[in-house]
DNA sequence: AGCCTTATTATCCATATGTATAATAGTTTT
DNA sequence: AAAACTATTATACATATGGATAATAAGGCT
């Protein structure tokens, strides 16, 4: 009885076709949306499509299966990190102390934080834990991302006469970045994001602090 | 055809009468086991009970339902943490410094490291973010969690006469345990335990060279 | 205009799911 | 030993789920 939202004596709903590119960005964005807001579990072909203003039948039309989507979209989390990350660190310029705190910024900036996208990447490690193919592409991801900070602070520690084990400490800060992103992520009255971005810069100063100096 | 298992011509498998919280702790052991290694998405009534080892009628004897036990695995995780912390910072001995050594050692040995239920912290952390019930526990856990080091961080600065914001840096050394304990998590190749504990000590290093002493 | 391609929907299907209920059997009590 | 109690199972049920198929119509082509 209270099912009758449409279709009833109204016209029928219109059907339009997408160009399939923007078709699947589609699809991809609204599992993103409801990995963030429901998790993995409510994360079904009929709410995904739902989100998507589809029927739920074309799913298989732009994605394998189920999980081939919701890889899909973890691919495109990832991607969409990394890409920002290549702007900030390596297509920006100034010195490479300055990039990292632009960096730091943008993780816990308007843009990051307020995206409805923020609660899927604890969705994404979820589904690495269960599912190889989404693991496969973290692996590559976080080599990749782990590798363009290494290099930044390599960087850095050129430009400041610096030494230390910048692979290493590459490790510690991407682990306080998604630590402090994560715990925000969780219960976002825990702290402010500028409190966040003032541990990573303090993380930063005490490195340079303590670093012996290059002979 | 093929599913007839068992009933056919053997004995009726033995139905065991088992000491309730026994068999509660039981259920949430293989809730846990499940979150663990499948995620939240597999982990149904149905797949839990046949990892407990009993028919999945049994569970509405225990929970009120399915969400329900998945909210008592999630407090059991943190409750589990949650004392390991209060022994090793609160009723153990020694100075406060090594006492902080000791808990990176802890979060990084095989006891935690190894225990299948390493990776149901990341079930957890996806089910905070969808239910309300595990949302409410996880904020209060934390935030004990925090309070926790940072008192010992109090105590550390005490003990050797230096003076910074604990409440700051214990959220700085809990992100980046966290994070290098999800890192680990989602990919054991990545890097070694050892280095973690490295990482952590150094922060505390760091932390303590670069203080101010307390005048 | 009319035709063709195919994106899109509506519908169907087998199975999985959470929960409820009645039957069964282990344990305790008397 | 009989009876009472209740943990446990087997089963039932309504709905949800991922996937498949056939019908439909939107947009491009000539």
């Amino acid at each position: 009885m209270a099912k009758t939202q449409r279709l009833e004596d109204d016209e029928s709903p219109p059907r339009r076709r997408l160009d399939a590119e923007r078709r699947r960005a589609d699809l991809i964005r609204a599992t993103i949306e409801v990995l963030a807001e429901a998790g993995p579990r409510e994360a079904t072909v009929r709410v995904i499509c739902a989100r998507a203003g589809v029927s739920h039948g074309l799913l298989r039309h732009y994605f394998s299966s189920h999980k081939n989507l919701i890889a899909a979209a973890c691919h495109s989390l990832a991607e969409g990190y990394d890409a920002e990350m290549i702007q900030i660190l390596e297509q920006s310029t100034g010195p490479f102390r300055e990039r990292l705190r632009r960096l730091f910024h943008l993780l816990f900036s308007a843009h990051w934080i307020d995206d409805r996208a923020l609660g899927a990447w604890v969705s994404y490690w979820s589904l690495v834990r269960s599912d190889e193919e989404v693991a496969a592409l973290h692996r590559d991801f976080y080599g990749r991302q782990r590798q363009r900070i290494a290099a930044a602070l390599l960087r850095l520690a050129e430009e400041e006469g610096l030494s230390f084990d910048a692979d290493a400490e590459a490790l510690a800060i991407t682990a306080l970045m998604d630590g402090l992103w994560l715990e925000h992520c969780l219960d976002r009255s825990s702290f402010a994001p500028e409190q966040a971005v003032a541990l990573c810069e303090a993380w930063l100063e005490r490195l340079t602090a303590t670093a012996a100096a290059k002979e």
